[in-house]
RNA sequence: GGGCGGAUAGCUCAGUUGGGAGAGCAUCGGCCUUACAAGCCGAGGGUCACAGGUUCGAACCCUGUUCCGCCUACCA
C-alpha cells in the first residue's frame, strides 16, 4: 500500500474553497423530504438582505452549523433552512441613500419604479452575507433558500393578514405611536431605542383664568405645550385642590384649559402640576382618553410645528423649543430651567429622535397570541435554554401591548386592504376586482405595508410552503432548534411563537438556544461608532476559518457574553496546526501498513494503544453529551484537550518506538491501526466545529472514500473505556514526568541519559513498569531502568510516585545543594497537605457527619502522604549524609 | 423604578447535584528529541469582590453591601 504524504503547512484558503464546492456539488447540504430517517431541522435567523456579516453572524451560524453537522453525522436528516430579510426600512433607507447621490428622491420616482429599483439592488447586492455565511462554512440547505418578499412568503404574509382581520385581531385606528420624522413611517415599541440624555426641565407658568395665582408645570418639552389640552394635579395634592376643575391660560396661545385631577401625577416630581399633551405623549394620550380631552396634533411628518402652532407653524421642533422658551422668558412666564437627565428614544434604523404622534395604523391585538405563546413556554412544549431567558420572555409576553403593524414606507408588504368610496374596506388574500358592496370598481389599496417582522414571524412555516401544506412542513415542523441572539427575543422569537402556535397549532420550536453578544476584549458592544468592530472575514483570512469557528464555539459559554481576543483566536491556529501535523507525522509512518479493516483486539494490544482507546472513547461520550446540551465551549475544550495533550503529546511521542523500530511488524501493524483510528475518529469528533480541515485530512486516510459528512459521528463504545488500564497508564507518566521534573529542576539537560532505579514498587506495578520500559527509557530518556530492594542508592536525586521511590544516580556532577533545595521545596508541599487533612480527619464532626467514602478517602490519601513524606524525608536524611 | 448577569492567576475566561481551585495566553528556566519553534520539557503565580449566615465542609446555597454591564419602564 502507498500513501500520500501531506504538505508541510495547511493551507486554509485553498482547501476551504475547493471542500465548501465539493459538498455543494455533492448535494451534501440538501435535506431530503422522502427519507425515512429522522428528521431534524432548523431555520436560519435570516439576516438582513442589507447585510454584511459581522461577529454576531458568524457565532450564530457556527453554533447552528455544529448542530447541524452533529445531527447530520448521527443520521439524522437534516433541514438547515437558510434565508434573508428585506428589512423594509433599512434596505430602503440605503436605496434612497444611492438615489440621493444621483439626485434623485423617491417620491419623484413613484412607487413602483422604486420598488423595482431596491430589487434590482437585491440581485446585485444582496447576496453579499449569502456568500460571507458560505464562507464560514455553513451547511445550509441552499436549494431552499428563502427571502421573506418571495411570492411565496408573500402569499403566507397575506393569508395571516387576512385571517387576524377577520376574526378581529387586526385593527385600524387612531392612536399615539412613535413616529420617525426622518424615516417618516411609524415604529413599533419595539422599535424605539431609549438612551439616557441630558435634558432641562423648565418651569412655566400658567396663570389660572380668573385668579389672582399661577400654576407651575414643569416639562421637558416645552414646545409641545402648543397642544396642551389640560394641566393635571394629583387629587390628593392639598397644594391644588382648590383649583380642581378651574381653567388656566395657555401661554403663546390665547387658549384656555382645564385643570382637572389624575392620580397618575406624581406629587413629588416637578412641581406637581402635568401640562397634558395628548397629541405628543403616550401617558398624557392615556390621561386624555380618561377625561375626554382633544388630542391635537401640533407637528407635520417631518417634525415641524403644523398651522395649529399659530405662530410657530414651520418651525422645527428643537428651534421652535428655544422660540418658546425665549418668548415665555419675555413674558416672564419661565419660573427656572433645571438640569435633568431622562430617556429618550430614537429610531433603531436611523437614530433620530422619535415623535410620540397620533396617526392612524393597523394594530395586531396580541393578547390572546401572547397567552398561548406564553402557555407554550410554560407546558415545556419549548425550552428556552439557558433557562434563565424564561423569565424575560415571560416577562415581555406578559406586559405585551398591542403591536402596530403599518409602515409608511414603499418596500415591504402592502397591506392587503382595499378602500371603496362607498366606504367599504375590502381586506382580501386576491387583490379584489369591485367593492362587494356597491360594485364600484375603482378601488384604491392601502398604501402602508407590514412592519418586516411581521413576515419573519411566520418565518419557520412560510419558508416550507404554508399555506400549502406541503411534505417538509409534515416532516419539518416543529423544527427541532432555533439558534439566536437575545437581542432579537422579542422582535422575532417571541412574535414567531405567537404566529407558530395560531396558524400551526403548535410551537414553531422544540428548543430555543439563546447565546451571547459578541463583545470586544473590553467588554464594549462591537459598533462602527465606537470603531471597535472586529470584522470576521479579516480574522477568517488570517487564522483561517476552522480556528476562527473553533474559537467561536470555545468561547460560547452559556449565559455570557463573548469578549473576543484574537489572542486566543491565535490560540486555537496553533491548534489546527498541531491537527496537521499530527496528522503528517501518522502519514509518514504508515510503511508496510496494511488495512486490516478491523481493530485488533484490544487483548493484543500494548498499553499505550488500549489508553489511547480507552481516552477517546470517554472523549466521544463527553463531546456528544456536551453538544446535546449546547455546551459548545465544553465540547471544544474536552475534544482540544484530548488531540492535543493526549494524542499528541502521548501517545504519539509513545508509540514512536514502535513505528521507528525495527521489531515486531504485527505489533507496527497494529499501532499504525490504532493510530488512523484514533486520528480518524478526532477528525469525525471535530468535523462540526473545524469541516474544512478535518474533511480534507479525512481524504488523505488510507481506505477512506467519500466526505467525512458522510460518516458515522463517533459513538462511545464503554467496553473499551478502562479505567484500571488508564489508572496504570497515569502511573507510567507520572514516573516519567517525575524524571523529567527532576532533570528540569536540577539544570540537567533533557538530552544527557540518566539512570533511574525504583525502590518500594508493589509486584503488580513492578510487572506493569516492566511491561513497558522500553517505553519509560525513550520518553524519559533513560539509558538503565531497574528496581532494587535493597539499600536506598546515594547520591541520588528523589521523588516519589505512589509507592515507589524513583532514584536517580548524579553521579560526578551532583550538586547536593539544588537537590536539598527540590527536597525541601517537595516536603513543604507534602506537609502543607498532611496539615489540611490532618486537620479534617481530627474534626469529630468530620468523622461523624460527612459521607463515609468521603472521610475513608480522606484517610487513604492521609496515609499515602505521609508515606510520602517520610520517603522524601529520609532521601533528604541520607543527602546530608554527604555533605 | 423593575429585572437579569458579572466580579476567580498579570490578561481572556472555564468550574451543573457543596468534598483539598483549572485552561489558554503572558512570565521565568531548559531544549533544533528525524510531525510540529505556530513546537517540546519543566517551574512560578489565586484570603475565588466584601461582610455575615447555613453546613462536618462553601468559589458554589442564603442574606446584605460595593463596583461593572445589559435589558426593561407611563423618570412630566
Amino acid at each position: 500500500m502507498t500513501f500520500k504524504e501531506l504538505p508541510k503547512s495547511y493551507e486554509p484558503k485553498e482547501v476551504e474553497e475547493k471542500w465548501y464546492r465539493y459538498w455543494i456539488d455533492g448535494g451534501n447540504f440538501t435535506a431530503n423530504e422522502e427519507s425515512d430517517q429522522p428528521p431534524y431541522s432548523i431555520v436560519i435567523p435570516p439576516p438582513n438582505v442589507t447585510g454584511s456579516l459581522h461577529m454576531g453572524h458568524a457565532l450564530n451560524n457556527t453554533l447552528q452549523d455544529i448542530m447541524a453537522r452533529f445531527k447530520r453525522m448521527q443520521g439524522y436528516n437534516v433541514l438547515w433552512l437558510p434565508g434573508t430579510d428585506h428589512a423594509g426600512i433599512a434596505t430602503q433607507n440605503v436605496v434612497e441613500k444611492q438615489l440621493a447621490l444621483q439626485n434623485k428622491a423617491r417620491k419623484e420616482m413613484g412607487r413602483d419604479l422604486f420598488i423595482k429599483r431596491v430589487w434590482e439592488w437585491k440581485e446585485e447586492s444582496g447576496g453579499v452575507i449569502v456568500n460571507q455565511l458560505k464562507r464560514l462554512g455553513s451547511s445550509c440547505d441552499w436549494r431552499r433558500e428563502r427571502f421573506t418578499m418571495d411570492e411565496g412568503l408573500s402569499m403566507a404574509v397575506r393569508e395571516v393578514f387576512v385571517s387576524l382581520y377577520k376574526e378581529g385581531l387586526i385593527y385600524k385606528g387612531d392612536y399615539i405611536i412613535n413616529w420617525c420624522p426622518r424615516c417618516q413611517t411609524a415604529l413599533s415599541d419595539l422599535e424605539v431605542e431609549h438612551k439616557e440624555e441630558k435634558g432641562h426641565l423648565f418651569h412655566i407658568k400658567y396663570p389660572v383664568k380668573g385668579e389672582n395665582e399661577t400654576l407651575v408645570v414643569a416639562t421637558t418639552r416645552p414646545e409641545t405645550m402648543l397642544g396642551d389640552t389640560a394641566v393635571a394635579v394629583n387629587p390628593d395634592d392639598d397644594r391644588f385642590k382648590h383649583l380642581i376643575g378651574k381653567e388656566v391660560h395657555l401661554p403663546l396661545t390665547g387658549r384656555v384649559i382645564p385643570i382637572i385631577a389624575d392620580s397618575h401625577v406624581d406629587v413629588k416630581f416637578g412641581t406637581g402640576a402635568l401640562k397634558i399633551t395628548p397629541g405628543h405623549d403616550f401617558n398624557d394620550f392615556e390621561i386624555g382618553q380618561r377625561h375626554s380631552l382633544d388630542a391635537i396634533s401640533v407637528m407635520d411628518k417631518e417634525g415641524r410645528i403644523n398651522e395649529l402652532g399659530g405662530s410657530y407653524a414651520g418651525v422645527e421642533r428643537y428651534e421652535c423649543r428655544d422660540r418658546i422658551v425665549d418668548d415665555l422668558k419675555k413674558e416672564g412666564l419661565l419660573v427656572k430651567i433645571e438640569d435633568h437627565d431622562h430617556s429618550v428614544g430614537h429610531c433603531y434604523r436611523c437614530q433620530t429622535t422619535v415623535e410620540p404622534m397620533i396617526s392612524k395604523q393597523w394594530f395586531v391585538k396580541v393578547q390572546s397570541l401572547a397567552d398561548a405563546a406564553i402557555d407554550a413556554v410554560k407546558k415545556g412544549e419549548t425550552k428556552i435554554v439557558p433557562q434563565q431567558w424564561e423569565k424575560t420572555y415571560f416577562d415581555w409576553m406578559e406586559n405585551i401591548k398591542d403591536w402596530c403593524i403599518s409602515r409608511q414606507i414603499w418596500w415591504g408588504h402592502r397591506i392587503p386592504a382595499w378602500y371603496c368610496d362607498c366606504g367599504e374596506i375590502i381586506v382580501s388574500v386576491s387583490d379584489p376586482d369591485s367593492c362587494p358592496k356597491c360594485q364600484n370598481s375603482s378601488l384604491r389599496q392601502e398604501d402602508d405595508v407590514l412592519d418586516t417582522w411581521f413576515s419573519s414571524a411566520l418565518w419557520p412555516f412560510s419558508t416550507m410552503g404554508w399555506p400549502t401544506q406541503t411534505k417538509e412542513l409534515d416532516l419539518f415542523y416543529p423544527t427541532s432548534l432555533l439558534i439566536t441572539g437575545f437581542d432579537i427575543l422579542f422582535f422575532w422569537v417571541a412574535r414567531m411563537m405567537m404566529m407558530g402556535l395560531k396558524f400551526m397549532g403548535s410551537a414553531p420550536f422544540k428548543e430555543v438556544y439563546i447565546h451571547a453578544l459578541v463583545r470586544d476584549s473590553e467588554g464594549n458592544k462591537m459598533s462602527k461608532s465606537r470603531g471597535n468592530v472586529i470584522d470576521p472575514l479579516v480574522i477568517m483570512e488570517k487564522y483561517g476559518t476552522d480556528a476562527f469557528r473553533f474559537s467561536l464555539a470555545a468561547f460560547a459559554a452559556q449565559g455570557r457574553d463573548i469578549k473576543l481576543d484574537e489572542a486566543r483566536v491565535d490560540g486555537y491556529r496553533n491548534f489546527v496546526n498541531k491537527i496537521w501535523n499530527a496528522s503528517r507525522f501518522a502519514l509518514m509512518n504508515l510503511e508496510g501498513f496494511e488495512d486490516k479493516k478491523v481493530l485488533p483486539n484490544k487483548e493484543e494490544l500494548p498499553l499505550a494503544d488500549r489508553w489511547v482507546l480507552s481516552r477517546l472513547n470517554r472523549t466521544a461520550k463527553d463531546v456528544s453529551c456536551a453538544l446535546d446540551t449546547y455546551k459548545f465551549n465544553e465540547a471544544a475544550n474536552i475534544v482540544y484537550q484530548f488531540v492535543w495533550h493526549e494524542l499528541c503529546d502521548w501517545y504519539i511521542e509513545m508509540i514512536k518506538p514502535v513505528l521507528y523500530g525495527d521489531g515486531d511488524s504485527n505489533e507496527r501493524n497494529n499501532t499504525q491501526a490504532v493510530l488512523l483510528e484514533v486520528l480518524r475518529t478526532s477528525y469525525q469528533l471535530l468535523h462540526p466545529f473545524m469541516p474544512f480541515i478535518t474533511e480534507e485530512l479525512f481524504s488523505y486516510l488510507p481506505g477512506e472514500e467519500g466526505s467525512i459528512m458522510k460518516s458515522r459521528f463517533p459513538e462511545s463504545d464503554s467496553s473499551v473505556v478502562d479505567e484500571a488500564l488508564e489508572a496504570e497508564m497515569e502511573r507510567v507518566m507520572n514516573t516519567i514526568k517525575a524524571v523529567r521534573n527532576i532533570k528540569g529542576e536540577m539544570g540537567i539537560s533533557p538530552s544527557s541519559s540518566v539512570s533511574l532505579i525504583v525502590r518500594g514498587v508493589s509486584e503488580r506495578h513492578q510487572q506493569s513498569l516492566m511491561k513497558n520500559e522500553n517505553l519509560l527509557k525513550i520518553i524519559a530518556r533513560l539509558d538503565s531502568f531497574s528496581f532494587t530492594d535493597g539499600d536506598a542508592p546515594e547520591g541520588a536525586a528523589t521523588a516519589v510516585v505512589e509507592e515507589m521511590e524513583l532514584y536517580i544516580p548524579l553521579k560526578g556532577h551532583v550538586n547536593i545543594d539544588e537537590e536539598e533545595k527540590r527536597l525541601n521545596k517537595e516536603i513543604g508541599k507534602v506537609e502543607k497537605d498532611l496539615e489540611f487533612l490532618q486537620k479534617k480527619l481530627s474534626n469529630k464532626a468530620f468523622i461523624g457527619k460527612a459521607p463515609k467514602e468521603v472521610v475513608e478517602k480522606d484517610k487513604k490519601r492521609f496515609e499515602e502522604v505521609m508515606l510520602m513524606k517520610s520517603k522524601l524525608v529520609d532521601s533528604l536524611g541520607r543527602l546530608k549524609c554527604l555533605k
